[in-house]
DNA sequence: GTCTATAAATAGATAGAC
DNA sequence: GTCTATCTATTTATAGAC
């Protein structure tokens, strides 16, 4: 009768807020508040702000691995698979468009702060790039990690435009590029550029 | 004998901090010990900090505007003017390395902070946006607002990834690509997708 | 135009009662 | 485990002397 422990509770404000504010703009009053609790209840579960930090992205590399195991499971294909990655922008569209990328946005406000949560949060990062360069391989591209950056850079970018421009036309457009460009990539051993 | 006013030099103490920073990572007290005024005299020249944030986004778009002018003036056709924007991410790539794209970082950090200041910031966007897509029209095709998204978007994804990555063989080569891609959408009237 | 001093608000963090 | 109260540091911003 205790479905979710204050600590997950914590964790789960946290990881919204800071998508959705920026981790430096949201502060301990609003996780608390978020959350239903007192500012000072809180330091029992956490002792820094670098420690929730730590603990949400903990809680993104496991949702993330989560999300590609079951790519991994549902896909009947690497090309399937990779399809459901280039899919996220559509899934995610309404996000995306209202608040970037949450790896990409989380990993350039670390890096403005010099931050030493850095490097762990560009595993997730590493994640998506691992994951995509294998399912390149398995179609028999020697240049899969090459293959997966530019795939990764792409989604990046479309995000990014996404929120500023806020333009659903521009994602769906440049899903479909992605796409034909996979298709391609199948068909040529050498693929045409971008 | 008075070079700089210092007003422009805390314009541009302050362009370079948010830029290293961030807007909001960047306090009062750090434009003025980087300009060497006492924090006080500071209010003289700003009242706020969103109207210094005002003054760096109208610097940056006049930048931006000159840039755009000397490209258009030294590159002689439309492909070449072209490859001047690709080739940023080649002459800035340290600092982008280190800091990612000063617009594309602005743009996502105002979006988190749901700041007035926005729309000015994206149109530092929409001056790369409408110069592209013009070049692309000079060279005959009816799609340029939609090329130049495309490479604006590569582009911006990128610089996400090399700030991320700290890769610089994997900048090269998605200049290379994007450069391999403009060829190839010179050549053929329907270019290759992605 | 520049300075020092200071106000007022907010943020991160702690102590101790219940 | 949760609360209230409090401390300390920082940040934005103002007042007034020079």
């Amino acid at each position: 009768m205790d479905p979710t422990p204050t600590r997950q509770r914590i964790i789960d404000a946290a990881d919204d807020l800071f998508y959705r504010q920026g981790f430096e703009h949201t502060s301990f009053a609003d996780i608390a508040a978020s959350v239903g609790l007192s500012r000072g209840n809180f330091y029992y579960h956490f002792k820094t702000k670098d420690d929730i930090l730590d603990a949400v992205i903990v809680k993104r590399l496991a949702d993330t691995r989560a999300l590609l195991d079951q790519w991994e499971f549902a896909g009947r294909n690497p090309a399937d698979r990779i399809r459901a990655f280039i899919h996220i922008l559509i899934a995610n569209q309404a996000k995306i468009m209202a608040h970037g990328c949450p790896v990409g946005t989380l990993c350039a406000e670390l890096s403005k702060l010099d931050h030493g949560a850095q490097d762990q949060a560009n595993r997730l990062f590493t994640l998506f790039r691992t994951w995509l360069a294998r399912q390149f391989a398995l179609l028999g591209r020697d240049d899969g990690d090459d293959l997966a950056l530019h795939l990764l850079a792409l989604s990046q970018g479309v995000a990014t435009l996404a929120n500023a421009f806020r333009d659903k036309a521009f994602v769906d457009r440049e899903v479909r590029r992605m796409e034909a460009w996979l298709d391609a990539s199948l068909a040529d051993a050498t693929p045409a550029p971008i």
